[in-house]
DNA sequence: ACACTTTTTTTCGAGCAGCGAAATTAATGC
DNA sequence: GCATTAATTTCGCTGCTCGAAAAAAAGTGT
């Protein structure tokens, strides 16, 4: 039982990571800036550079005539990402559509497949069928590209397996307990992550705001479900590394209304689209959740509310309720500095506001510590997708190419 | 901005550590048995052992005669701690008692001072005072190992800054806001460090059963208070590293049973011992939570439940429901596979077990992943006092040991 | 033009890690 | 006494980072 010694293979892979990191979160820079932003000596930055380069995972940019900013002195020449060492595809699959990117290593959008999703899409064709077929049309279309693919990532709602890459759960109609991570990352003989979109929020937040990257998050996705992702300090938390809670269904009320996932009370039977038309229709609570809202809907919906419509603003009060009582809770265990509400439900937000605030009011540790920022992101810019595509670059990085050749 | 260099320092450090690590885990072993437990090889462990032998850290044991185990071949020498490098102070301070131990180096009880506590003992002595006073006398009592003490560690109720080691409440009276922490640093010139019970219970659990080291486990405590530590794969969690939770302060009703801390509906107004008590003797919910229950009031209780007393069943079946809904609200941020139940209420665990199990099975998480084992830990050995211990010690190596001198 | 200044980048030599292989040490077995 | 066995140390090597000095590549001034 070996773990963690320390040599001077490990000390390099740690520094080259450094580097690659660095250049990851700010862009091309030169080597001296390089030195500055890791710690390590201007030697060592040479050393490593030059053996970034020989194995073409970073390049010496061309000097960009900005003859603005010249100075006196030797100029410095920028490294950055050889865009052409690698590529990923990238898998959102949501409730009502697929997508399919292929990103190269500098985090520049190659191509991108889009298809509708209906409840029926996968109990008519196999997932691991469906996703293989998108792929394989992706590689042909680019075959440049697809030569370097070096990792397939996919981002999808429900319970994970504690251990496995798969899915134990999913709101989406029959995708779980198929073994397409498996079968995929044989038939293509690439790894094959599977992350939760909940965790990819808590990544994405980070990418949003520079600010966020050091603080205590919560990030809140608000829709046609209600998730949630948690960092302590810019570390991604909750069940573990894998980073995945179930926010959208934790108990709100005991015996309460019927969610989606079967169970009783859950807070995104109250606080999703659905809920919250349910509600304002008077739809008895054990009634069947609609399977799809569509968006137009849940935004009338919204502007009934803030027209003053009293069945709409009673839904979004019992909504922001629920997710206030629920954050209260969450609090008990895990009391971060910042709440983000995103997703089509941000729009939403101001309607529930107080409701969420004076639930918070009413826990111990808000009233000790004093209440957490609230903030809602409408222009969300995809957290998801950009959340998706960073942890991936990120782990090519610090998985592939920190190690020696 | 430079963070995380590697260099052949850090290296060392780590392997220190690493060493130091084993020893106190696994107790006094020889050199081959140190590398096999490492990964580092033979050559690294002399050269390690020799620096830390030299700078006293740990000592060559005396062969002890045991012609038992003795095979051909030179015979191991076994290096073990040497128990006079340092000395630690760890104060346990309860609703109803305080107590501080010094321990050496070695994990040895030195001496102890107990004194009983009552709601008004730190409105009458300043907290800083009356810690000092003890720590002054347990020196003066033992001065050859007041001389090489390194560290003051204190586990506490309530809940602590988010930054700062200080307490922003505590249920035990007059010690919250007070800066005994800043005050006992300064005036003994040691760092002083504040440990939640909560967390030191998680601690704690992973030295009482080795199974669980590596396991995520949840460890609840259930007496005058309801407490929680939480473990994923082995290493604290639950608001940071820092780790602590405030469980039983969760919301378990909205407008609930008035709790100690003055809010309502909190799961410590269900399940603690006032709690039961006041639910068995029908007490008006709004009464105000008596300051502190006898314990064989607490056991009489019990006693009277498992004898099929209609009320006291009632109590506890309504204190396990409160723990129950709680442990599922929490399992939607963070799923354990084990639940340990700990404290004076692990005596009362099978009138609760039933209403628990209920509770979890309503969730969605344990409905798609399967109950967690829940166990009482009746037999608890003192699980605080064992966590503050090794958690201090384990610090001491880490911190102080592990770099070089 | 040509020497000087400034800034970036590389080179060089020293110091310290850990490692594998070989040597040494200290017992037992015959 | 000598072979055997197992624990530990010694030796020679490689790799890493670092600080200091040198080199490179511009602009500046006379």
């Amino acid at each position: 039982m070996a773990r963690n010694v320390s040599d001077s293979d490990s000390v390099r892979r740690q520094n080259r990571g450094l580097v690659l990191g660095a250049l990851r979160v700010q862009g091309p820079m030169s080597r001296t800036a390089l030195a500055a932003a890791t710690g390590l000596s201007h030697a060592s930055i040479t050393a490593i550079t030059h053996d970034l380069i020989v194995q073409q995972i970073i390049v010496d940019l061309e000097p960009t005539e900005r003859p603005d900013a010249r100075g006196r002195g030797r100029p410095a020449t920028l490294v950055g990402f050889n865009r052409r060492v690698g590529t990923a595809a990238l898998f959102e699959i949501d409730v009502n559509r697929a997508r399919i990117s292929l990103v190269d290593y500098g985090g520049v959008l190659v191509d991108r497949i889009e298809t509708p999703l209906t409840p029926r899409t996968f109990a008519e064709t196999r997932p691991t069928q469906f996703l293989a077929d998108r792929l394989r049309q992706l590689k042909e279309r680019n075959p440049a590209e697809a030569s370097v693919l070096q990792r397939v990532a996919i981002s999808i709602q429900g319970i994970l397996d504690r251990d496995e890459p798969s899915l134990r759960w999913s709101p989406i109609s029959h995708i779980a307990d198929t073994p397409f991570v498996a079968e995929l990352s044989a038939e293509f003989a690439l790894p094959v992550a599977l992350y939760k979109r909940g965790r990819l929020l808590a990544e994405g937040a980070r990418w949003l705001d520079p600010a966020l990257s050091d603080a205590s998050v919560a990030t809140v996705f608000v829709g046609s479900t209600v998730a949630m992702g948690m960092t302590f300090r810019g570390k991604i938390l909750g069940r573990g590394e894998e980073g995945a809670t179930e926010f959208g269904h934790m108990n709100h009320l005991p015996n309460g209304a019927l969610c989606r996932c079967g169970m009783r009370g859950c807070i995104e039977a109250y606080a999703s689209d659905y809920g919250v038309l349910r509600t304002a229709y008077s739809v008895p609570e054990t009634a069947t959740p609609a399977p799809a809202v569509p968006p137009q809907e849940y935004e009338g919906m919204i502007a009934r509310a803030e027209a003053g419509n009293r069945a709409a603003t009673h839904a979004f009060n019992t909504a922001g309720r629920a997710i206030g009582f629920g954050l209260g809770r969450m609090m008990a265990v895990f009391d971060p500095s910042h709440i983000l509400v995103v997703g089509p439900g941000a729009r939403a937000f101001s309607l529930m506001k107080s409701e969420i605030l004076a639930a918070l009011a009413g826990t111990l540790i808000c009233h000790v510590n004093g209440l957490p920022q609230v903030v809602a992101y409408r222009d969300e810019r995809e957290p998801v997708f950009k959340g998706l595509m960073m942890k991936t670059l990120n782990d090519i990085d610090q998985t592939d190419f920190a190690a020696r050749a």
